[in-house]
DNA sequence: TGAAATGTTGGGGCG
DNA sequence: ACGCCCCAACATTTC
């Protein structure tokens, strides 16, 4: 039997793998490859780098437990595999496909560079479907969510996950040491995360069972209290590094209970849309998909997006949020609304200098989902909030923060006011000295984005 | 997966 | 007792 490369990328798990079962016909040699270069600015951002060290070394040691080795290199992913073809004499490259409009690319040039006896072969098993095989009635890419997601729901259920196949090892190679890949950071802002997350397959699954029938029966309210521990799954960097396939969450959804998962089966389908754009709208990342935002007046301060990016803008729950990123690599999804609509409207920064501070700190960056929401924020995506839509922070803290509790863990400086001046600290008899006042007042910052989205429509 | 402005209604205070 | 006004409370419209 001749030999399989499995090439992991953005799918760090053995169990629902389908690349990895069409691999395990023969013996099995797996591979990663670190290739910035190819994915360019979006390379890694430093919190993907956190988490994708620790799922490395996650996905190695369940390798190992079945007595294969995950051979590790750095480099032009094209040469080294191809080099590694020819020198193993593998007949096929096995690997999960990939949407990213860099990684497209770059499967193309390898299938094309592959030695002859040697080929690239791509399976599914990061989305329920595959983009291009969903399309509305008139044979369009869906625009719009809402008919995305029923159609999505009428084509039934996604079939059973697959089993960790048997698997047989090929012959070692030498490669790096895990280390040598150079992911973690050299400075010590990460400290925080392990206390945080459990990166890789078996945390996934232990993650996935704690958020349990309850949990799912609770989701439609819960998810929007930051406050509330266990009402968001918390699965995204699992689902965005594939240490967990959507179809496995989605049957674990089912199977929890019959009340309860529709909503969250919902927020699933948001990833799987944002790929399904990404896939039809390349572009996504760097332009808006409504082109009239090309003009859009934008006001680029490095004032302005400091202040937001260090969770100084004077607004607790804009600042709790920015804060909770810092520190865990990681945003309540609420507050990401929030926060992003402060940074986009009050402060008329580029959606893009968004994107990319998101992208540098989340665990869970995906590029996907991250520039179809910040598109969303915006108001530019397909399918986006209308630009009238301008979240109040104050009036956000008070609907979905109402206790405090997590303002209060993020914030202390206003820790210790009560829940009435909370939320608004510079109305409080003795607002707490050592944070800022509001980097600018709600009322005029809100007129301010009417007044440049209006001057857009005027000239559209 | 908003917020604010504007419009409507009806109860109660008060002359 | 009656009419007038005020203003919550809720609904609708607009940004």
């Amino acid at each position: 039997m001749t030999l399989n490369i499995l090439w992991f990328r953005q799918d760090l798990r053995l169990a629902d793998n389908p690349a990895l079962h069409a691999a395990a016909s023969g013996p099995v040699l797996p591979v990663f490859i670190r290739d910035d270069a190819a994915a360019g600015a979006w390379a890694h951002g430093a919190a993907q780098r956190w988490w994708l060290h620790h799922s490395l070394a996650a996905l190695r040691a369940g390798l190992r437990a079945r007595g294969l080795e995950l051979l590790l290199l750095k480099g032009d992913a094209v040469a080294l595999l191809t080099d590694l073809a020819a020198r193993s004499g593998a007949s096929a490259i096995h690997a999960a496909r990939l949407y990213e409009p860099w990684a497209r690319g770059r499967d193309a040039r390898l299938a094309e560079a592959l030695p002859p006896g040697c080929r690239l072969s791509l399976h599914s098993g990061a989305l329920l479907h595959e983009p291009h095989r969903i399309r509305t009635g008139q044979g369009n890419p869906y625009a719009v969510y809402t008919p995305f997601s029923r159609a999505i729901f009428a084509l039934g259920e996604p079939p059973p996950p697959l089993p960790v196949p048997a698997l047989t090892a090929g012959p070692s190679q030498p490669g790096l040491a895990l280390e040598a890949l150079e992911l973690l950071p050299q400075r010590d802002w990460a400290d925080g995360f392990p206390g945080h997350w459990s990166p890789g397959e078996v945390g996934a699954a232990a993650r996935l069972a704690r958020f349990s029938a309850p949990a799912l029966a609770a989701y439609d309210h819960d998810r929007n209290l930051p406050g509330q521990p266990g009402g968001t799954s918390g699965l995204s960097a699992h689902l965005r590094f594939g240490e967990i396939s959507p179809r496995q969450v989605w049957h674990a959804a089912r199977a929890a209970g019959a009340a309860g998962p529709h909503t969250f089966l919902k927020e699933i389908l948001w990833r799987e849309f944002a790929h399904h754009l990404l896939w039809h709208r390349p572009e996504m990342p760097e332009a808006p998909l409504q082109n009239s935002f090309e003009k859009f007046p934008w006001q680029p301060d490095a004032r302005f997006l400091r202040a937001w990016q260090r969770g100084k803008t004077g607004y607790p729950i804009v600042d709790a949020g920015m804060r909770q990123l810092w520190a865990t690599g990681w945003m309540h999804n609420r507050v990401r609304m929030i926060t992003a609509s402060f940074l986009v409207k009050h402060l008329l920064q580029p959606w893009q200098d968004g994107e990319a501070w998101f992208w540098d700190t989340l665990v869970d960056g995906d590029l996907a989902a991250n520039s179809a929401s910040w598109q969303w924020v915006a108001g530019c995506g397909a399918d986006a909030a209308p630009y009238f839509r301008v979240f109040n922070p104050v009036l956000q803290g008070e609907k979905f923060d109402a206790d405090g509790a997590y303002t209060r863990a993020w914030v202390p400086e206003v820790a210790g006011l009560p829940a009435k001046f909370l939320h608004q600290p510079w109305n409080a008899p003795r607002p707490p000295a050592g944070y800022p006042r509001p980097v600018i007042e709600h009322a005029a910052g809100r007129a301010r984005a009417l007044a440049a989205y209006a001057a857009l429509r005027q000239a559209a």
